[in-house]
DNA sequence: CATGGCCTATTTTTT
DNA sequence: ATAGGCCATG
């Protein structure tokens, strides 16, 4: 046990110096339930690595009794570089992490008493529905009614709220209400998919929740020791939490009772994986002895951005009571940008950032897109990149969710976990090795009659297949055997590298020598020099594939370390949430696309967009530019659009003399002749083997990587990475 | 079992 | 606009 004997603080710890009151009291409360209510920019991840900082100095904890919890990697990662900024290598030890990554770990260690190996596969949404399409399928249901995007959002949602599909079986009200959404077989397949899940030794996203909250609820001793464990526990963004972590973060500081959460129910934007903002109300009802800090002075933004972003929230009915106020300067007037289209739209809006940066001598990195929705980008892609600016998109589809990435993982998965049904799916066939759905299906078929495991069935292939096909499983078997020998004496790189090249994966994407091609190969090489990394890594004493797969599982895009190039970012507002930029173009201020109009069925959900609206302004240090078009194309076809209805809400005041009808600063824009590497520049005439002649429109540099677009005179545009293609200059007519 | 062409649904956000 | 699913054909 800790010694526990108060020590007198140390005034002028380096970690004190510049906090506000509020602040410094949130920093040296050290005993009990504490809940910081922290406004957009006012200092909260200072607060709450300032405090872990003073728990450490003040020994009123060593690192590992410290769980810290956060929404993404980039918080989490951002967090620990300045603990251990200010108390050294030890605060490496704390576990500080996102709850999925941190109960990851956990799992590992805990999870063979649920039935699971160690290194149990994560299923990504994908695999989700594509387990779901084939139970749908199995039972012989209409998948035009039973859609995998429902079923999978239904059972996430029953599952964040604690309700496992036992016990959705055992209650009648549930079925009743299926029968009136026209779905009165969910429940099925609800069992169904778990009990899949469980057989593939595969957890989805809200299992790796719900299932570390059934093994703190069902073993009381093992409980007992991580709540001895963890004398301090910390949660960001507390208003993200679901009912699930919130329970499970009871149990966990049941014995030390001392919670720290840090929340802001203005920034709360998750609901619909199912955030619940009355987490904070229970909070203040589950530990009546707690204390409030509330910090309400923005450190971020100017008067005019701050006061705008307290307009919008105004316009909510549920909120808490606060008053986000800012000392800085009053700072330049929000400013709209109106478009007659998309495109314009597009194009307006880049004029005026490169007549931002001009005027202001700032980088491109200083400058933030923000959008509703990922196909947004687009547009935005175009104008910039005729203006030849470097941008960069945060969002959309990441590396690990493209098709060949993913697919090769699964070979990877399946070395490990011989019973990954959708893994086994993915790479059966690939590359062709004449085993189709028909056997796939059969397979699958007989390992549920019989009641054996994937993996048995595949070995006693012949007892159950034909000839020829009993052959080509029989191959497959034996490769999968062999590495999976191999990886017990090799390391994991070693072993993916056989895997890419005795499987004839890696031959097949050779082969193909178009440009996506050679895209899909160069992205294996990537992933390839990924697990060489992770191999190499000292830091990580657990070097195997399977570990490595987990990890990978839960990385999203937004936790890229930000490159060092200076380039304009693009993204959602949900993506930027906890980010800041000097100059932010909030654009696409539509009726139907922000607020959404999958979200007026509701005054919640309303609120909900404009809690996205407040979260996106709040992003904003120096200037906001707001951006709408009067008409977007939409599924293809050319829609009218109104301005969204939070334009209305927002008074831009104090405002510049009014130019009436006219759009703000149109700068023309005369793109440099870019030259990357001496060899190539914009219009410069090529020739290439498979697409004939065309002109070089862009040049750009992404990772490092040089590539271009081409215009090909007989096949449009294509991009081409030049340490590949093969290009020969004409000279010009 | 593999391939290619046509049709369709899709677009809200993400760990 | 586009990717994935379905069907017909080889």
């Amino acid at each position: 046990m800790l010694d526990t004997q108060e020590q007198p603080s140390i005034p002028d710890a380096s970690y004190l110096i510049g906090l506000n009151e509020m602040q410094r009291q949130a920093v040296t409360h050290t005993e009990g339930p504490l809940m910081i209510i922290a406004g957009a920019g006012s200092g909260k991840t200072k607060v709450l690595t300032s405090r872990i900082a003073h728990l450490l100095k003040e020994q009123k904890a060593t690192p590992h009794q410290i769980l810290a919890l956060t929404f993404t990697n980039k918080a989490a990662a951002e967090m620990r570089h300045r603990i251990v900024g200010i108390i050294g290598d030890s605060a490496k030890a704390i576990w500080l992490g996102t709850f999925h990554s941190v109960f990851v770990r956990f799992l590992r260690m805990e999870a063979h008493r649920l039935g699971y190996p160690a290194h149990f596969t994560i299923y990504d949404s994908e695999d989700s529905k594509s387990l779901l399409k084939q139970i749908v399928k199995d039972l012989n249901l209409d998948d035009k009614i039973y859609k995998p995007n429902l079923l999978l959002s239904r059972i996430s949602h029953f599952k964040n709220k604690l309700i496992s599909a036992h016990i959705y079986a055992g209650h009648s009200t549930y079925q009743t209400e299926d029968a009136r959404m026209r779905i009165p077989r969910f429940g099925e397949i609800f069992l169904r998919y778990t009990n899949y899940c469980h057989k593939a030794a595969a957890m989805d996203f809200d299992d790796l929740l719900l299932h570390t909250h059934t093994l703190l609820h069902n073993n009381a001793e093992l409980t007992e020791t991580y709540q001895r464990k963890f004398s301090y526990v910390f949660v960001d963004e507390f208003q993200d939490t679901n009912l699930v972590q919130y329970s499970m973060l009871k149990k966990l500081v049941a014995h030390h009772q001392n919670i720290c959460v840090v929340g802001d129910d203005a920034q709360s934007i998750y609901a619909f994986r199912g955030a619940d903002i009355q987490n904070i109300l229970h909070f203040t009802k589950d530990y009546p002895q707690h204390t409030v800090v509330k910090l309400e002075q923005n450190y971020r933004s100017t008067k005019r951005i701050v006061d705008v972003a307290n307009q919008i929230i105004r316009h909510n009915e549920a909120q808490l009571p606060k008053k986000v106020w800012t000392d800085n300067n009053l700072g330049e007037p929000i400013e709209m940008v109106k478009a007659t289209s998309d495109v314009e739209e597009a194009r307006l809006v880049v004029a005026s950032l490169l007549a931002q940066k001009r005027k202001h001598a700032v980088l491109y990195q200083d400058f933030v897109i923000l959008y509703r929705t990922n196909n947004q980008s687009r547009n935005f892609e175009e104008a910039l990149r005729r203006s030849n600016i470097p941008y960069r998109i945060i969002g959309g589809l990441s590396f690990y969710q493209r098709k060949e990435v993913k697919d090769f993982i699964a070979y990877l998965s399946f070395l490990v976990n011989h019973n990954d049904a959708e893994s086994f799916k993915r790479i059966i066939n690939l590359p062709k090795r004449g085993i189709g759905s028909v056997t796939v299906d059969k397979i699958f078929a007989i390992a549920y009659e019989q009641e054996r495991s994937l993996w048995d069935i595949l070995c006693d292939a012949t007892g159950f297949l034909g000839g020829a096909v009993a052959i080509a499983v029989g191959r497959f078997v034996a490769l999968i055997q062999e590495m999976t020998d191999r990886l017990a004496s090799e390391n994991a790189y070693l072993v993916a590298v056989a895997v890419a090249k005795e499987s004839g994966f890696l031959k097949e994407l050779y082969e193909d020598k178009t440009i996506e091609g050679l895209t899909r190969y160069e992205h294996i090489q990537e992933l390839l020099n990924g697990i060489k990394q992770f191999v190499d890594d000292a830091e990580n004493n657990d070097a195997s594939l399977g570990r490595f797969i987990q990890e990978i599982a839960l990385i999203t895009d937004g936790d890229q370390e930000t490159q060092q190039q200076d380039a304009v970012t693009l993204m959602t507002i949900h993506t930027s949430k906890g980010m800041e930029f000097k100059y932010v173009y909030l654009v696409g201020m539509e009726e139907d696309l922000f607020p959404s109009s999958m979200m007026l069925g509701s005054k919640a959900d309303v609120e909900e967009e404009r809690r996205l609206f407040y979260v996106a302004v709040t992003r904003a240090q120096l200037k906001l530019t707001l951006s709408y078009a009067l008409s977007r194309y939409r599924f293809g076809k050319l829609t009218h659009t109104q301005p969204s209805r939070f334009l209305n809400e927002v008074v831009l005041v104090p405002q510049e003399p009014k130019k009436v009808g006219m759009a703000p600063t149109r700068v023309v824009n005369v793109p440099p002749r870019g030259n990357i590497n001496g060899t190539f520049k914009i219009g410069d005439h090529v020739k290439h083997a498979h697409f004939g002649t065309g002109q070089i429109i862009q040049l750009m540099e992404t990772e490092g990587v040089s590539k271009a677009i081409i215009f090909f005179h007989n096949r449009g545009n294509k991009t081409l990475l030049l340490n590949y293609a093969k290009l020969e200059i004409l000279p010009t007519q």
